[in-house]
DNA sequence: GTGGTAGTCAACAGTCGTTGTTATTTAACA
DNA sequence: TGTTAAATAACAACGACTGTTGACTACCAC
């Protein structure tokens, strides 16, 4: 509940109409404390709603964003990801199987440097990514082919 | 010089042979100490050789990765980078002009936790990126329309 | 209620970055 | 110089995303 208020709410505030369609994604969002890719939302919406659109993800993601409800963060893994967490925190992504996992690190204390003063630069968000192999693609790795 | 090699020689000591394309890409990337997208790269590669393929820039830049030439480095400004700076280091990227700079940030010394050995991932490589304004950008903003 | 108006939506074509395919050409080496 | 596996240009296709458009839907003034 990011800023102690539902989505549906925060959308509300600001003036956008609460259509069926906005209410599903907020929905389908707020249930998944992953970070789902567009297109697995849009599957997800489909199966309740056939008739929704595929632009019509976008933009309520954008819409969502753009009120600061949500974040919307690229790992490099193609396609953004949606981010429900609003905590400060960075990301495990597995090279592999492209999964991507929260980690209570705070960038704004492990990345708060000195140097940067003397970039001419205004730095507003820090961000940190641990890559590698998940534990499932490590151990699967780690298997050879038996005999 | 990563690891005291020119790219060409890199190639050649790993069984790639040296054709003119791959020689003049490797030219461009050494005079080049930016983050060049590919279509940078192909567009000064066809000034000098018309009719050079824009997926044969493709495949060079992947065989160097794979030879851990140079780097592809992606900062969500849509499509990769190429790092030649094979030094530790981290980016300031802008927001309003997507320029990526470099910052003599080791990730390794900033973002090496001992909080990451409690999650079953092993980790490969660490990355940290400053994302805000460049000076250009912020004056621009500041910048009022005059009377 | 009727008409106006701004917001929203599905459909669909188009863009951009990237990859697959294939027939032709070429670098490396005997 | 001939042989051969590797590399290339050409081009179609892909996935992620965006622009356009015309229909639809509150919402409001009268
Ligand atoms: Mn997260
Ligand atoms: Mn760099
Ligand atoms: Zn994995
Ligand atoms: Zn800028």
């Amino acid at each position: 509940m990011p800023h102690g208020q539902s989505l549906v709410e925060q959308l509300r505030d600001n003036g956008l109409k609460l259509t069926p369609q906005r209410h599903l994604i907020c929905q389908l969002i707020e249930n998944n404390h992953d970070h789902p890719t567009v297109d697995d939302l849009y599957e997800q919406a489909t199966a309740v709603m056939p008739s929704m659109s595929l632009k019509t993800v976008y933009t309520t993601l954008y819409e969502l964003a753009g009120l600061g409800a949500i974040r919307l963060v690229n790992v490099g893994t193609g396609g953004f990801r949606v981010e429900c967490n609003l905590s400060p925190h960075s990301h495990l992504v597995c090279r592999s199987c492209g999964k991507v996992m929260d980690v209570p690190v705070d960038p704004a204390e492990h990345a708060d440097l000195s140097v940067l003063k003397e970039y001419d630069f205004e730095v507003e968000q820090r961000e940190i990514i641990f890559r590698g192999l998940c534990g499932e693609c490590a151990g699967r790795a780690g298997e050879g082919p038996g005999a």
